[in-house]
DNA sequence: CCCCCCCC
C-alpha cells in the first residue's frame, strides 16, 4: 500500500532557506511535548515531532491551536495535513512552525520507519534545491512597493547574511534571536509623545504589529519617530527586521506578548502589498453586556454613534494637565445606550456626525454613570468597518433602531463582580430573588420584578420633613414651638410630609416586603404623602382608605434594590423599590420568549 | 529612554 505521507517532505524543508510556497504536506505525529519555555503570549507551547514515513523533523504548534493537544485531537501517529505553516531556521537547526493543520483519517499505526532528518540528511539533494525560491527574487519579499534597499532585498542566501534573516511569525520572535523578519500588520498606531523628566527628555511613538500568529507592540524613540512615524500607517502590512527585542512591561499594555520591540538604528522596515495578514480581530462586547464587565476592563465595543458632545476639557488630578476630552453615545440592538470618553487628539479631531458605525478595541470600562468607556491609549477606532457586526448593526440602526429610546446606564444598575448575579434588567421572581439570598452579601444587588400590592402598610407612611423649598427632605421634630431642621436650621411652621411607604407585594412564586420612598411611592399611591396626611389628620376616613384600596392589587414592574441590613442584632435583608413602572407586557413576553429559546430541550 | 490614560 502507497503511504500516505508526503514522502521527502522533511529532507526538502530541512535544505530549503524559505518556507516552501503552497505546499501542504501530509504528516504523522511520532510525538507530542509540553515544553518549559511558554510562547511569547504565555500560553504553553507544544513540541511536535513530524514524520514523513523517511525522516522526522521538529514542529512547534502556534499556541492558538493548543486545544487540539488539550483534546487529543492531536496525538501519537494522528496524521495531519499542514495547510498553513512557516520555516525557521534557529542556530541551524530547521523548525517548522504549524499556523494551521486538519487532522487527517488513519488507523492509528506508525508508518515506516522514520530516521532523524538532522543525522541523516546531510547533503541537499537536487529535488530539495529545485524546491527552495529562485535567489533573486523570493516571492514573499518582492513587494514591488519596497524602496530600494540598501545592500540587497533579499535573503535567500541564507539567514544571516543581509542581517534580516528569515521570515518569523511574531509568535516565534524572543530576545534571544535577532536574526528575524516579521511580515505584520499595523493595528494600531499612537501619537508622537514628546516627554521630559530627571533622565532626559525625547520623542517617541508606539505601534501594534499583527500577524497569524499573535501581536506584539514596537516602539520608536527619537531619530526612530523621524524615520518611520510617517511610513508606518494602521492597517497597512510591513517587513520589520533588525529591531531589539526585550521583555515587555505588560503592565502598560494589552497587547498580548511577553515581548516588545524597540526599533534601533540598525532597523529596517518596508511596506508590503501582501494583504494576506490577518485583519484585526474583535471579541465584541454587547451594550448590554457592560454590567458584566470589571471596572477597568479592557474590552472590545462596537455600536451607532447616537450622539457626539461638545470638546470639552479637563484638568487631570494627577499631573495638573489640561486634556482635550469629547465624550459620545453609542448604541446597539441591546436597547441600551452607554458613553464613551475620547481624549486628547481623538477628541480634537473626531468629526462623525452621521452616525456611523464604530468598532472599539481596547476601550477601558469604567463605572462613572453606571457603566462608562473610555479610550485607552492602545485601544484602535474604527469608523465603518468592514465586518459583519458592523452591517448587521447598520443594518438593525437604519430599518427601526433609530427610531428607538435608549436606556442609558445609570449608577443603580451595580457594579457586577461575577456573571452570576442577575444583570440591572433581569426579570426575577420573588422566589428567585429569594433563594438567590439577593442582598445577603456585602454588596447590594439589584433586580427587577413583576408583582401585585397585596397590602400597604397605613399606620405610618410618611415622615415629617424639612420644608425648605431647596430640598433639604431632613426629617425634621416639633419641638412644640415649630418644625425644626437641625440641617439648615431652620424652623418651619410646618413640615412637608414624605412616604416611606411598607408593600407587602406578591407573585406566583413568593411575598415580601418592600419599602418605597417619596417619589415611587407618590407614583403608587396616588397623591402625595402630604396630602394623604392631611386626610388622616382631618379623620377623614372615607377618602384616606379609598387611596389605599385603589393602590392593592396593581401589578408592577419594581426595579428593586437588596441590601443587608442589622436590626435588633439580627441580619436581613432590606428590599427597596428604586422605581415601579406598568408592566410591559410585548417586551417581557419578548424577553421569556427567548430565555425558553434558549433552554435546552 | 515612555508607562499618564485623566473629569463628572
Amino acid at each position: 500500500m502507497a503511504s500516505p505521507l508526503s514522502v521527502g517532505f522533511c529532507e526538502k524543508v530541512f535544505h530549503a532557506d524559505e518556507t516552501p510556497e503552497g505546499e501542504q504536506p501530509v504528516l504523522q505525529i511520532l510525538n507530542v511535548k509540553k515544553i518549559n519555555a511558554p510562547g511569547a503570549s504565555g500560553a504553553d507551547r507544544y513540541r511536535i515531532i513530524l514524520s514523513d514515513g523517511q525522516y522526522f523533523i521538529q514542529s512547534m504548534l502556534a499556541t492558538q491551536l493548543n486545544d487540539k493537544v488539550e483534546n487529543k485531537e492531536l496525538d501519537k501517529h494522528v496524521v495531519v495535513k499542514l495547510t498553513h505553516f512557516v520555516l525557521n531556521a534557529v542556530q541551524g537547526r530547521k523548525l517548522i512552525i504549524i499556523l494551521d493543520l486538519n487532522v487527517q483519517p488513519w488507523n492509528g499505526e506508525k508508518i515506516g520507519d522514520p530516521k532523524n532528518v538532522e543525522q541523516h540528511s546531510t547533503a541537499p539533494p537536487a529535488a530539495a534545491a529545485a524546491a527552495a525560491p529562485a535567489p533573486a527574487a523570493p516571492a514573499s519579499r518582492t513587494t514591488g512597493a519596497a524602496p530600494a534597499r540598501t545592500g540587497s532585498n533579499n535573503r535567500s542566501a541564507g539567514p544571516g547574511k543581509d542581517g534580516m534573516g528569515p521570515l518569523y511569525p511574531i509568535e516565534g520572535l524572543s530576545p534571544y534571536q535577532n536574526k528575524w523578519t516579521i511580515k505584520a500588520r499595523v493595528t494600531q498606531k499612537s501619537d508622537i509623545k514628546h516627554w521630559s523628566n530627571q533622565r532626559g527628555e525625547g520623542k517617541l511613538f508606539s505601534v501594534t504589529f499583527m500577524d497569524e500568529t499573535g501581536e506584539i507592540r514596537a516602539t520608536g524613540f527619537n531619530d526612530a519617530v523621524d524615520r518611520f512615524y510617517e511610513l508606518l500607517q494602521e492597517g497597512k502590512v510591513y517587513f520589520v527586521s533588525r529591531a531589539r527585542v526585550n521583555i515587555a512591561k505588560k503592565q502598560f499594555s494589552n497587547v498580548n506578548n511577553e515581548y516588545e520591540i524597540m526599533f534601533e538604528n540598525s532597523t529596517e522596515i518596508d511596506p508590503c502589498d501582501d494583504d494576506s495578514v490577518p485583519q484585526v480581530k474583535y471579541n465584541f462586547k454587547g451594550i448590554g453586556e457592560l454590567g458584566d464587565c470589571q471596572k477597568d476592563e479592557l474590552c472590545d465595543v462596537i455600536g451607532v454613534v447616537k450622539e457626539v458632545h461638545e470638546l470639552g476639557s479637563v484638568t487631570s488630578k494627577a499631573t495638573n494637565k489640561p486634556f482635550a476630552k469629547r465624550d459620545i453615545q453609542l448604541v446597539d440592538q441591546s436597547g441600551q445606550s452607554v458613553r464613551l470618553t475620547l481624549w486628547g487628539k481623538q477628541a480634537e479631531t473626531f468629526n462623525h456626525e452621521d452616525q456611523p458605525v464604530i468598532a472599539f478595541k481596547g476601550v477601558k470600562v469604567g463605572d462613572f454613570g453606571g457603566r462608562s468607556l473610555s479610550m485607552f491609549s492602545s485601544a484602535t477606532m474604527s469608523v465603518n468597518p468592514d465586518i459583519a457586526e458592523a452591517h448587521a448593526l447598520r443594518g438593525w440602526y437604519d430599518a427601526e433602531g433609530q427610531n428607538k429610546q435608549f436606556q442609558a446606564y445609570t449608577n443603580s444598575m451595580a457594579t457586577r463582580s461575577d456573571n452570576a448575579a442577575p444583570r440591572p434588567s433581569e426579570l426575577k421572581t420573588i422566589g428567585q430573588a429569594k433563594d438567590e439570598q439577593l442582598g445577603m452579601g456585602e454588596k447590594t444587588d439589584y433586580f427587577t420584578t413583576q408583582a401585585t400590592i397585596a397590602f400597604i402598610k397605613n399606620e405610618t407612611f410618611s415622615y415629617p420633613a424639612c420644608a425648605n423649598p431647596e430640598g433639604c427632605n431632613k426629617k425634621v421634630l416639633d419641638n412644640g414651638d415649630g418644625w425644626l431642621c437641625e440641617k439648615c436650621d431652620r424652623k418651619w411652621d410646618s413640615p412637608i410630609h414624605r412616604y416611606i411607604l411598607s408593600l407587602n407585594v406578591l407573585d406566583h412564586t413568593s411575598s415580601f416586603w418592600i419599602t418605597a420612598f417619596n417619589e415611587v411611592a407618590e407614583q403608587i399611591m396616588g397623591v402625595s404623602a402630604n396630602e394623604l396626611m392631611r386626610l388622616k389628620e382631618e379623620g377623614n376616613d372615607p377618602e384616606f382608605s379609598k387611596y389605599f384600596q385603589s393602590a392593592a392589587a396593581k401589578t408592577w414592574t419594581f426595579q428593586m434594590m437588596a441590601k443587608q441590613d442589622s436590626y435588633n442584632d439580627q441580619v436581613r435583608v432590606r428590599y427597596q423599590c428604586r422605581r415601579a413602572g406598568p408592566p410591559d407586557y410585548p417586551n417581557d413576553s419578548a424577553y421569556l420568549a427567548q430565555m425558553i429559546s434558549q433552554m435546552a430541550f
